[in-house]
DNA sequence: CTGAAAGCGCTAACAG
DNA sequence: CTGTTAGCGCTTTCAG
C-alpha cells in the first residue's frame, strides 16, 4: 500500500495525498477530508526511506558508546535518546567495544545509513584519531564528542571539567583535615588522565605529596588497591577514577575491617547507582551525565543546521556528599 | 557524490559500479580495477536509504525498553545489538517510559522508518495489547517479545520462567532452615505477577505459610521494606522481585543492625552488579538477559526470513549464590 | 561481460 | 486549489 493507491482511491492525485499527508494547507476542506478518510480506513503509513531519499535525511542520529552496560555511559545514551526523540529524531545505539576497528566499522555502517550526525559517547573514542580514513569518513557527517575530542574539522566536544572534578574531591577531603591522599589510578583514557592531573595540581595546590595506586576499574581492581593502600603509612584517605572502582575499594577496607569513613575516607567519581547502593553511601563527583547528553544533542543539531558559532562546551562537575568522608 | 558521478569517472555504465559495489562476478577484472580506484579515491559510500528504497529493508531494527538507565534492560539492550549488529543490522535505541502513549509513539516512529523487526523488552510493554491500532501498525513488522507477550498473529516471545525463578530462591533458603520466608512485591508488570505466584507455588509446595510487603521497586522501597518486615514476628527471610530492592532491604537491616545472613537472608532477582556492589553479597537469580537477548535476535530473524516453525522459546534461570542467605 | 531502461515511494517545482 | 513531470541513488530485468 504506497501513495499510488491512496491516490487512486481517493481519485486524486498523488501530490495531493502528498499534500495532505504533510499537513499542508494549499488543499480544500473536502478533498482534505476525503484522502484523510481513505489514509485512515488503511491505517496507511508513509514510508520514511522514500522521503529519506528525497530529502537526503532519515531523521536519525548514531550514538556510540564503548558498552551501555556501563551506568555512566547508559546514564549519557537515555539522556541523548531522550533530547533526540523529541526533538523528533531516531537514535542508532552502537556498542564498540575498546578495538578501534568495531568503532570505525561502526561508523561506516551509520555513514551509509546517512545519519544526521553521530555522537561519540567517552574519551576512549579518541583513539580513532589515528585512523586517517575517519576525515573522509566524516566529512560531510557532523559530529559530537561528549567527554572526549576528534581532530576533525567539523567536530565539536562536550567536555567534562575531570580535572576539577577530583579537585573538588580532594579539596573536599583536604577540608576534613586528611592530608595523606592516595589516588587510586583505574583507566587509561584521556579523561582519566585529566583527573590524576588534576589530582596531582590539587595536592600541589595544598602543599601536599601525592601518592598514587594502579588498578583495574573493577571490583576486583578496587579490591585490590584498597589492599595495597592498607600497606602504605599513614594514609588516610583514598581517591578513585571510578564508581565501581571505589565501591571495591571500600568492600576491600570493609573486610579488612577498616571502618569508613572513621579510619579511612574513600571518594568515587560519576555519582552512579552504584556509589548509592553501598554502605556507607559515597561521596562521589557529580559528572553530569544527563547535561552532558543534553548539550552533546543541542550541539550537534546547531552543527546540523548549519547554524553559525557552534562551540565546544565544558560542563561543570559537582561533588555530591556521601557517607565514606 | 552518487553512483553517476563514480560510472562517469570510471567510464563504465552505473550497472557496472552497482555490480562492483556489490562484488558480482560478471564483471572483467580489468573493469573491476578500474572502478576500484575511483571507488577508493573517492572514498566512496554508497547510499543505503537508496538501496534501502529498491529492497525495502534498511537492515535496521528497533529495541523497545522503558528506560536503558535500568541494568537489567541494559544488558538486554546490549546482547540484543551486539547479536544485531553480527548479523548485520543496526539497532533503533528506544526509551518508552511506562506510558503506552509514548510506547505506541515509538513505534509509529520506526514502522514508518521500515524496520525490519522489533523487540520489545520486558513485560511493561504488555499494556500495549489494550492498544486497537497496535495490530494494524504491526501486521507487516515480524516482533517478538522479551519477557511478556503480545496477542498478534506474528509475534512471538522469549520468555524467562520467573515462576520457576523465585521457586529457586525459595527452595534454596527452606534448604537454609528458613520457614518464615516473606516476600517483598516491587511491580506490577506481567512478570512480577509470575514471580510472586512461584513464591506462592514454592512456600504450598513446602507447606508453608506465605507472607508478603508491598513497595517500590527503588533503594528507599527496599528500606521500607526491611522496617515492615522487623516488625514481622519471627519471620526470618526476605524473597525481592528485584535486585535493587534487595540491596534496600539489605541497607535496611544493616542500618537497624541486624547481620545478613545470620539473623535475617535476602535474595534478589536479576544477578544483576548491585547483587555484587552491596556487602554482603546477594543470592539473586540470574535470569539471563544475554540469552534472552541473543534468542530474540534469533527469534526475530527467523520471522524476518519468513523461515517456518519459529515458535516462543522458555528461558530458564539459576540460582547465584551470595553471602546474603 | 556490459549497458539501457524501468522503477522503489515520495517530494517539489511548475503549470494550469 | 490540483495535477504533471522530474528526479532522489540505487538495483534489477532484459537485451545485446
Amino acid at each position: 500500500m504506497n501513495i499510488y493507491d491512496i491516490a487512486r482511491e481517493a481519485g486524486v492525485s498523488i501530490t495531493t495525498v502528498s499534500r495532505v499527508l504533510n499537513g499542508k494547507d494549499n488543499v480544500s476542506p473536502a478533498t482534505r477530508q476525503k484522502v484523510e478518510a481513505v489514509l485512515a480506513l488503511h491505517s496507511y503509513v508513509p514510508s520514511a526511506i522514500a522521503r529519506g531519499l528525497v530529502a537526503k535525511s532519515m531523521k536519525t542520529v548514531a550514538v556510540l558508546t564503548v558498552d551501555v552496560r556501563v551506568p555512566h555511559y547508559a546514564r549519557t545514551a537515555y539522556a541523548i535518546e531522550h533530547e533526540c526523540s523529541r526533538r523528533g529524531y531516531n537514535v542508532l545505539m552502537c556498542n564498540t567495544g575498546e578495538a578501534k576497528e568495531a568503532g570505525m566499522h561502526y561508523l561506516e555502517a551509520v555513514i551509509e545509513k546517512q545519519v544526521d550526525g553521530v555522537i561519540l559517547v567517552g574519551s576512549a573514542h579518541s583513539a580513532l584519531n589515528t585512523e586517517s580514513r575517519l576525515k573522509k569518513l566524516l566529512v560531510r557527517t557532523p559530529t559530537v564528542v561528549a567527554n572526549g575530542r576528534l581532530k576533525l574539522p567539523n567536530s565539536y566536544s562536550v567536555l567534562v571539567d575531570d580535572h576539577l572534578g577530583v579537585g573538588l574531591a580532594v579539596d573536599h577531603l583536604v577540608q576534613k583535615g586528611h592530608q595523606d591522599i592516595v589516588y587510586v589510578r583505574d583507566m587509561d583514557t584521556e579523561s582519566a588522565r585529566r583527573k590524576y592531573d588534576g589530582y596531582l595540581a590539587a595536592m600541589s595546590r595544598h602543599g601536599l605529596t601525592p601518592r598514587m595506586l594502579d588498578t583495574q576499574p573493577t571490583l576486583a581492581g578496587g579490591i585490590e588497591a584498597a589492599q595495597a593502600f592498607l600497606k602504605l603509612k599513614k594514609a588516610t584517605a583514598l581517591v578513585c577514577g571510578e564508581d565501581l572502582t571505589a565501591v571495591g575499594v571500600l568492600k576491600g577496607l570493609l573486610r579488612a575491617g577498616v571502618r569508613v569513613p572513621e579510619d579511612a575516607a574513600v571518594t568515587g567519581y560519576n555519582n552512579s547507582e552504584y556509589a548509592h547502593i553501598c554502605e556507607p553511601e559515597l561521596t562521589s563527583v557529580d559528572n553530569k551525565p544527563e547535561m552532558v547528553g543534553l548539550m552533546s544533542v543541542q550541539l550537534l543539531e546547531s552543527l546540523i543546521g548549519g547554524r553559525a558559532d557552534p562551540a565546544s562546551v565544558v560542563v561543570q562537575p559537582q561533588l555530591a556528599l556521601g557517607q565514606s568522608t
